[in-house]
DNA sequence: TGTAGGGTCTGTAGCAACTACAGGCTCAAG
DNA sequence: CTTGAGCCTGTAGTTGCTACAGACCCTACA
């Protein structure tokens, strides 16, 4: 699979080591819908351009940031064949803001009740544990 | 169903009623042993108690607390059948605080991406999209 | 007594977003 | 020409539910 286009044309194996990507992912971005499916040699293998790479860079970082696949379909324009205007990336983005604000506002509520539930326990034996009374509601 | 056991013996519906939890969810707590199955009436129909309710709403509130499955299974000492011990109790719940600290951080982060990236997209149409423009890797 | 409507029963399939096989090809190196 | 790595496909598993379909059952009302 040495060929002359330089360093384009990946195997699935050579995108997945490159983007730090679990090899099947790649294949279930395709299946998705997510990657375009790559043209394939004689054999049938993949074969991975630079916009590939690219592509699937774009969603490894949008996943990292938490956006759902449906999130990123939109962002790379795949729901509506278009390619989304600003103000819809916008959209998109602060949409998602408020969801990872809410999230963070849920953890520190709960953080908050394991800290001080825990803090009560002495880890010894006690007439009753704080933990299992605080989770049986007091 | 109305019978002469005062306000115990719910069934399924009445459960999830009081508990405000689904009702298929109670099959499903049922099905992976959370839930101890409940005795039937000639009929075939599940007869809740009272301690019913109370696992049932410390399964809820655990989960609310974002224990996972296996470890509310360690809090009521169905993975070794042994009344888990105070010390094992703190050490689950200090490993999940840790767990929901490590969550809280990462959402922090993807926040302040998010905020800064959104802030710089005045959803009108520029030369570039600045949030794309991170997606993609500057 | 009949029936209409709700509730309940079972098993099974679906969701997100992957991940991990099994069984068979293909490719490059020795 | 063989060996071993890599690739191919389809399918099943993961977590924590949720939602059916099709069959019972139970109560109320006429």
């Amino acid at each position: 699979m040495s060929d002359h286009e330089g360093e384009s044309g990946l195997t699935r194996g050579e995108l997945a080591r490159t983007t730090s990507c679990n090899i099947e992912t790649i294949r279930y971005y395709e299946k998705t819908g997510m990657l375009p499916d790559p043209p394939r040699t004689a054999a049938g293998y993949r074969v991975y351009s630079k916009a590939h790479v690219a592509r699937l860079r774009f969603i490894l970082r949008a996943r990292e940031l938490g956006f759902t696949i449906d999130d990123i379909r939109g962002l790379v324009g795949l729901d509506d064949g278009a390619v989304p205007s600003c103000a819809d990336v916008k959209e998109r983005t602060e949409r998602h803001l408020a969801d990872v604000r809410a999230k963070i506002a849920d953890l520190l509520r709960i953080e908050a009740v394991l800290a001080t539930t825990s803090a009560k326990c002495s880890g010894d034996q006690v007439p009753h544990c704080p933990v299992l009374e605080t989770l049986a509601g007091e």
